[in-house]
DNA sequence: ATGGTGACCACTC
DNA sequence: AGAGTGGCCACCA
């Protein structure tokens, strides 16, 4: 058995950073979620703040594997369609890049559109 | 072990 | 209608 006082994995991620990953790497091309969304997918309903955590663990694990699938935490935004995660992207610019590369038209670090473009796992996924 | 923080959201007054 | 507080999950000191 193991300890249990001792994390088994501490550069492996917790079942629910796998989850949200999983998650947001079904966001389609062109599309953007919330993490409000993605953590009601989850069953954790207001554990929107984890989930936002994951993305960040996401973001410098696809650094990390760079040979695995990165994780598109530039679709994911917050419930107002902000960017707010741009800050912690390798560069201020990035996650704005990356959205509009996929069609995506980003004013004042704010999703155009963002509920037409806004991809609901409980809806679409369902 | 406890407290505090964090890419947030929802409810209540 | 606007503002304030709690809650959720995980990690760090």
């Amino acid at each position: 058995m193991k300890k249990p006082t001792a994390p088994a994995a501490p550069s492996e991620e917790r079942n629910f950073f796998q989850d949200v990953h999983q998650v947001t790497r079904l966001v389609p091309p062109g599309r953007v979620t919330s993490y409000g969304a993605i953590a009601r997918y989850l069953g954790s309903g207001r554990g929107a703040r984890t989930v936002g955590y994951a993305l960040m663990a996401a973001n410098l694990d696809a650094l990390t594997l760079q040979n695995e699938e990165p994780v598109p935490a530039h679709r994911v935004v917050n419930r107002l369609g902000q960017l707010t995660g741009l800050h912690h992207f390798p560069t201020p610019t990035a996650m704005q890049e990356r959205l509009e590369a996929e069609g995506v038209r980003v004013e004042d670090d704010t999703v155009v559109d963002f509920e037409k473009l806004y991809w609901d796992p409980n809806k679409e996924l369902e």
